[in-house]
DNA sequence: ATTTCATATGAAAAGTAATTCATATGACTA
DNA sequence: TAGTCATATGAATTACTTTTCATATGAAAT
């Protein structure tokens, strides 16, 4: 991928809808009324969310009758979260630990 | 890492600017005026990147006189990029993928 | 063929992030 | 300690993204 691209695949997972969608299809494959259910919150958010998450293939749907069932490319987003995981565990003191009782924060 | 930062994590590589400094800092460990001469940016944008860079400790800083020198967090970023480089190679459809001529586009 | 359920889409409004520019800080030098 | 070079910071403006809501599409059932 060319370099100056990166950035778009990364703003793709720059959101918490979109991020909490990712980890609730680790577990199992969802149609979208499902994953509004469980995640409380508006249908046209979720589509609009699933359409994202789409277009750089972090997930791919199928059709079913009338219900669209979304599930994720684990190949890439299961050890690109796990990466993050071990960073953060190395920095804890960065940012993106978002505990304010860790003590190594500055 | 709780599942509801990373987002955060990835907002910082959401951006164009950053990237290139990443990209910039694979090669080796450079200071402030060598990145703004070499990505031809206005220095306190500069500055404003390394920032939030440093917050999620993608980046780190040393001082040597006046100077600040920047150098990447290899251990996280260098195996996180060739995900991505591996994903759009096996995904090129997706919007990821910039170029227009790609056969594989919808 | 009309209705219903499931999902997608578009466009305006609201919210968030990046850019800009003026200025501050901090380390060395004369 | 005044000056200069290197970098950082803050706040206003500008640009981008997300949310919202109304509506469209599409598949199945009646």
């Amino acid at each position: 991928m060319k370099s100056n691209t990166y950035h778009i695949f990364f703003s793709n997972l720059s959101n918490p809808l979109r991020i909490s969608i990712i980890t609730s299809l680790k577990e199992k494959e969802k149609n979208v009324t499902e994953l509004v259910k469980e995640l409380k919150v508006e249908q046209s958010k979720v589509s609009h969310a699933l359409k994202s998450l789409r277009d750089c293939r972090i997930v791919e749907a199928k059709q079913k009758g009338k219900e669209r069932i979304y599930f994720l490319n684990k190949k890439t987003i299961v050890p690109l979260l796990s990466l993050i995981d071990k960073h953060a565990k190395n920095f804890c003191e960065c940012k993106c630990c978002a505990s304010k009782t860790c003590k190594k924060r500055k």
